[in-house]
DNA sequence: GTTTCCTGTCATCGA
DNA sequence: TGTCGATGACAGGAA
């Protein structure tokens, strides 16, 4: 409701005013205030809105006189011997060491103006910049050797900071490229300092680094109103001059240098190929430099971002260095495993050298279960039927892995699954040992060493291998721990020969009694540890009653004592008619039941006892 | 080289 | 009768 059509209103009939209000409570159903319908909320709305507008004027005039103190500054820098030119080449340099500050202010005020409210525009300001301050503290912070590098990239640089920084630090820069093959001289020269390449790295990385939304966008934002600089110059030069390929190998060293420290050597050629890469298509936008980035991660020779991981080119860079290097093996699904289950292939030390990336030679199948049933039933020559698995037959296991891996392996998630195809150039590299652990003649410890060497563990893996062996598609796991009747479903299921059952029933029933005997050692060792306290218990009990017996003899002989030197006491008080004392030997004392108390000559009392006998 | 401890496995028994 | 858990006995690895 605008101000010419508030003089209608009062026009309007009452009915037509009941109406509006019928639609404004419903509208106040909806979500809308009252305020929505009030003019003066509105006109001071409008109000409100003329002295932002006024006061985005104003900044951006505020903004406009900074610039031009900060394009005089470049003028100072000229008398101190670095020449800038102010012709044709100057345009350019004004635009090149134009802030992007200026650069976005521009184009906030040509595009977004009407677009965005100032509170906008200052929530965006707010939002962008001080991301890029921070990334280049954080860029800076890292090594202050980079700071000059650093400040070559407006594409980071803020905003406010660059012709200050960049005047006194670089320079070449400042010296004005006349014509397209001096500029590109300039960033070749530039290309040419590694801790420019550093920095670039860096921030490439901080780029491609999955921070916050916010920051990403923000990054977005500036790249895109300041990255024509290099589409002007960086690009061109990296085209005139001999393309990504050709520069790469003379700075790769450089490169090797300052990325050694933070990347493992085998991750240094594609990282380093990756990065120069971006160093030659820095000029493009964001976008296609985080395109450049995919389609040079896909094209460095890394199998796996061929493998479907492509989509997130953001979250995988940063990983990259931490995969292991593929080489020139061919990648197989299992391969993704690989790294986690080291210990597996620590398992198998000869399985391992026993690989070999020909699958198609494959040895049939449904020989392999009668064999290992063989070896699976004798259990008293397991062992050395394991070690004849191995041995006698290295072309079968290598087959059996070959061909597990390659062939539809159902369940996959064994507990230690284990990527045969590790590492090709490994398994070529041990090939020649097959000759030696296929002689027979050898002798049993040999053979025997590198699967003792395994640990603990060996027999599980040695379970677990015969189970990769025979094609089992049950983990070890499962076939352990399953219950009773899901075991039988699942083996009813399977569709298993005689010789998987047996195997799987042997892995079942020793996994089992592993359990058990774990079991019941710990068990033992819980009643030992309980024999042992029951024992201390009844020390303790035996040595409180010795004690509390010596106290009752010790309190028994004191009342004796006491009893004694009572009844001489009374006695002594007693004395006959003639008033002498009575005997002890002659009279003693005794006390009836009624508590009487009569002195009894000793000889009546001896006859009398007697005669009671 | 021997001893001791730990662990896996087998054989056996009872539920 | 088959399965499973418990347990003694044995063997081998590791310290």
């Amino acid at each position: 409701m605008t101000e010419t059509e508030l003089p209608k209103m009062a026009k309007f009939s009452q009915q037509d005013m009941d109406l509006i209000d019928i639609l404004w409570k419903q509208d106040v159903d909806l979500g809308a205030g009252r305020e929505a319908f009030d003019y003066t909320h509105r006109q001071k709305e409008n109000e409100l809105q003329k002295e932002r507008e006024l006061e985005k004027e104003k900044q951006q005039q505020l903004q406009r006189e900074q610039e031009k103190a900060l394009l005089a500054q470049l003028h100072l820098d000229e008398e101190t011997g670095e020449f800038v030119p102010h012709a044709t080449p100057r345009k350019e340099t004004q635009t090149t060491a134009m802030p992007p500050e200026a650069t976005q202010n521009l184009i906030f005020t040509e595009e977004e103006e009407d677009a965005f409210t100032f509170d906008e525009c200052m929530q965006l300001l707010a939002d962008t910049f001080p991301l890029v301050e921070a990334i280049e503290i954080e860029s800076l912070s890292l090594d202050p050797s980079i700071l000059s590098p650093t400040d070559i990239s407006p594409v980071m640089m803020p905003p406010h900071q660059l012709p200050l920084a960049q005047a006194p630090l670089l320079p070449t820069l400042q010296s004005p490229p006349k014509t397209p093959q001096d500029l590109q001289q300039t960033w070749m020269e530039l290309l040419t300092i590694p801790e420019l390449q550093q920095c670039m790295n860096m921030q490439i990385e901080d780029m491609l680094e999955p921070t916050s939304s916010t920051a990403t966008s923000g990054l977005t934002e500036i790249q895109d109103e300041s990255y024509w600089f290099y589409e002007n110059n960086l690009t061109d030069a990296g085209s005139n001059t001999a393309s990504t390929d050709t520069v790469s190998p003379e700075y790769l060293p450089t490169s090797e240098g300052t990325l050694t420290s933070v990347l493992p050597p085998d991750d240094l050629n594609q990282t380093t190929q990756k990065s120069l890469d971006l160093n030659s298509t820095f000029g493009e936008d964001c976008n296609m430099c985080y395109m450049n980035l995919t389609s040079t991660h896909e094209n460095s020779a890394s199998p796996a971002a061929s493998s479907g991981h492509e989509g997130s080119p953001l979250a995988e860079v940063p990983k990259e260095p931490l995969l292991k290097p593929m080489g020139n093996s061919k990648f197989t699904p299992e391969e993704g495993c690989e790294s986690s289950m080291p210990e597996m292939m620590a398992d198998f030390p000869d399985s391992d050298s026993s690989l070999s990336l020909d699958s198609s030679s494959k040895s049939s199948l449904p020989e392999k279960p009668v064999n290992m049933d063989d070896s699976s039933d004798n259990s008293d020559t397991e062992e050395e039927m394991d070690m004849e698995e191995m041995e006698l037959k290295p072309r079968s296991a290598e087959d059996d892995y070959t061909e597990m891996f390659t062939s539809s392996f159902q369940v996959d998630d064994y507990d230690t699954p284990s990527s045969v195809t590790s590492s090709q150039s490994q398994s070529q590299g041990t090939k020649p040992d097959l000759a030696e652990y296929s002689d027979h003649s050898k002798p049993p410890f040999t053979k025997d060493k590198p699967k003792r060497s395994a640990g603990s563990r060996s027999r599980l893996s040695r379970d677990e291998r015969r189970a990769k062996a025979l094609q089992i598609p049950i983990t070890v796991d499962m076939i352990i721990n399953l219950p009773v009747d899901e075991f039988n479903e699942v083996m009813s299921k399977q569709q298993l020969s005689e010789a998987q059952l047996l195997l799987v029933r042997d892995i079942r029933r020793r996994g089992k009694n592993k359990v058990a005997a774990q079991n019941c050692r710990k068990r033992k060792m819980e009643n030992v540890v309980g024999l042992e306290y029951e024992l201390d218990s009844l020390k303790e009990e035996r040595d409180r009653l010795l004690r509390e017996k010596a106290e009752t003899r010790s309190s028994l002989q004191d009342m004796k004592q006491q009893l004694e030197s009572l009844y001489l006491e009374v006695f002594s008080l007693l004395s006959d008619e003639e008033g002498k004392p009575y005997s002890p030997r002659e009279f003693s004392l005794e006390q009836t039941s009624d508590g009487n108390v009569f002195l009894i000559p000793r000889t009546t009392t001896t006859v009398a006892k007697r005669h009671e006998k």
